[in-house]
RNA sequence: CGGGGCGUGGCGCAGUUUGGUAGCGUGUCUGAAUGGGGUUCAGAAGGUCGCAGGUUCAAAUCCUGUCGCCCCGACCA
């Protein structure tokens, strides 16, 4: 291709609203251009980086037995209500109605759809198990897109779903999806890793996100380097420490004016894990009160999950009000017409400051099964750095994370709902039993740039690279035209692809062109090295670069993309 | 949806407080010189100042409304 007639031009400066660095280096090397907020059109060099990507995407799911299909991008409704997603998601589901009046959906993933198919084509355990994929556009009507091709409205997704006559063999086939993933994710240059994570709107029985691990991340992740135990924070567990507190009897005090946890336990001399936190949530319209160590934050997530609600909020004063509870000194103690719900912090503890249910009194010396109960004893602490590890006591870390796939346990959710089954070998109607596997391509791409970057540009790695050589040609002269263009012929007379800089522009702005699109490989055509029948080769990753022969040349590049395509065979 | 901010040639910005009919850098086009890290000189094109009302002799500037976009939060397969 040469670089006078490609279809993109370059930015010296990013736009003022572009923060991210893949963001900014795709927008100013000419990848990619926004059309409205969350929508993005390729330009050429950002197609083949997506052509790649799905390239190896392809090439692992049928290694793993998948067998790519397309399915709509429209649904009708009937399906999402069969699904019962119709009513359970909100505005992001984009609905419409055609021209009779149908309410009709855009495809946000595509599990009613596949079932669909499913229920269908499937009657006998002799068709199972198998695994269709698909590459294909997908919107969701986020409330908020960010972060260029990270968080986006529209997007490619390669969405999977495997069928299984049972629990047991979806469990023998979920980690080579997995392995797949890994590959995928490895022979792109991004380095993921793979954290068990909350099941959300999709519903299931277990799930795991890949992850980029970078500050631009959207999600927090608990690691444990140790043991490598790894874990969305929405779905973390951490040890909290032995319980500390003396027995003690009940014994109701003063706390004039003092409700948060660290003013009452200042004023009575004791340490915020000495306190008994009570949150009153709100799940399904109806109070919960949610206990914990004074020094324990409650994951939101984590609550809701165990409460089996969507979501969770916190109560307003308001509502308290008219619950008859007293903001700052809610407590399960001695109270009969609230739900509680614990966490395991509490259970050990001998004797907490907790609320008196009255303005301006605490009590000391709570213990639970004494003073307060309740059966429903749950995990709902957010891991904090320096915990536990729950899998070999090692210190967890904090980091944030960017989601670029993620694997889900769906099981009978789908089945169920739509009737999906097939019959065994005895003649037993049976549910399908389902996995599905999502993976965003230009999350993905975006996650290269962020890994794989300097200051003066992308940096790609050979296997998504949009071509592999940037072939620059300086100056004007005959020669060096001549022996530029029989380059351009010869590299891709040979099958390698290139972008060839014919433009009549300074060295400094070819240079600079050059790092910025980030191609592998730039071979340098001059009057000075025609001189001595070379060129000039530099990997974009290196910092100087070699004289290479005139008639070595060809061998050279092949040599050097043969090697770097070795790193990243699966 | 809550909080904050921004809309002025392709991109980055000034001008808005104090109304007087739009400017800088970069990019683009033409010509010339230059030719190893965004080179130089000369000339040129390109803007209903997001949109709609209103105030005024006069609005990028003041008022009202509206749309779009970005950031933080809520939300998120």
């Amino acid at each position: 291709m040469r670089l006078s007639q490609l279809f993109a031009r370059t930015w010296r400066e990013a736009p003022a609203d572009a923060e991210l660095v893949s963001h900014q280096l795709m927008l100013r090397a000419g990848y990619i251009r926004r059309l409205a907020a969350g929508i993005y059109s390729y330009l050429p060099l950002g197609w083949r980086v997506m052509r790649n990507i799905q390239e190896i995407i392809r090439q692992e799911m049928d290694a793993i037995g998948g067998q790519e299909i397309n399915m709509p991008v429209v649904h009708p409704a009937e399906l999402w209500q069969e699904s019962g997603r119709w009513y359970d998601i909100g505005p992001e589901l984009a609905r419409f109605k055609d021209r009779v009046g149908r309410d009709m959906v855009l495809g946000m993933t595509h599990e009613e759809v596949v079932t669909d198919l499913a229920r269908r084509e499937v009657d006998s355990y002799r068709q199972l198990p198998f695994m269709v994929y698909q590459i294909q556009t997908k919107f969701r009507d986020e409330p908020r897109s960010r972060g260029g091709l990270i968080r986006v409205r529209e997007f490619m997704m390669k969405d999977g779903y495997s069928f299984h006559p049972d629990q047991e063999d979806l469990d023998r086939y979920y980690p080579s999806v997995c392995q797949a993933y890994f590959n995928i994710c490895r022979r792109c240059g991004v380095d993921v890793a793979m954290v068990a994570s909350d099941v959300g709107m999709m519903g299931g029985t277990g799930a795991h996100e890949f992850m980029l691990v970078t500050a631009a991340g959207e999600d927090t992740l608990v690691l444990c380097r140790r043991c490598g135990y790894a874990a969305n924070q929405d779905v973390a567990q951490s040890q909290r420490g032995d319980a500390l507190s003396p027995s003690a009897p009940l014994r109701e005090v003063a706390t004039p004016e003092k409700k948060d946890v660290v003013e009452v336990a200042r004023f009575l001399a004791a340490e915020p894990r000495g306190v008994l936190k009570t949150l009153v949530v709100v799940a399904d319209g109806k109070p919960v009160m949610a206990c914990i160590r004074g020094d324990l934050e409650v994951n939101e997530r984590k609550l809701a999950n165990c409460l089996g609600v969507g979501d969770v909020r916190l109560a307003h004063d308001e509502e308290l009000v008219g619950w008859g509870m007293v903001a700052g000194y809610v407590s399960p103690v001695g109270q009969a017409h609230c739900r509680v719900i614990a966490d395991l912090s509490v259970v050990e503890e001998q004797g907490l400051i907790a609320g008196a249910n009255r303005e301006g009194y605490h009590y000391t010396g709570a213990r639970f099964g004494r003073d307060f109960s309740t059966p429903e004893v749950i995990d709902m602490a957010a891991a904090r750095p320096g915990d536990a590890c729950v899998e070999c006591g090692g210190s967890l870390e904090l980091a944030r994370g960017v989601e670029i796939g993620n694997t889900f346990k769906l099981g009978l959710k789908y089945s169920r709902s739509m009737g999906a089954h097939y019959l065994d070998s005895e003649g037993a109607e049976k549910p399908l039993v389902m996995g599905c596997y999502g993976i965003g391509l230009g999350r993905l791409a975006a996650c290269v740039v962020e890994s794989h970057h300097d200051d003066k540009g992308i940096i790609w790695p050979l296997p998504v690279a949009p071509y592999p050589v940037h072939l620059v040609a300086l100056g004007t002269g005959e020669d060096v035209v001549a022996a530029a263009a029989g380059i351009y012929e010869q590299l891709n007379a040979s099958g390698i692809s290139c972008i060839y800089d014919d433009r009549n522009a300074s060295a400094g702005v070819k240079f600079n062109d050059a790092d910025l699109m980030g191609m592998p490989l730039r071979i340098t055509v001059s009057k000075r090295n025609l001189k001595e029948s070379a060129v000039e080769i530099k990997p974009r990753s290196a910092e100087s670069a070699s004289s290479v022969a005139l008639d070595a040349m060809l061998g050279y590049v092949q040599d050097w993309i043969d090697h770097q395509m070795a790193r990243y065979k699966p």
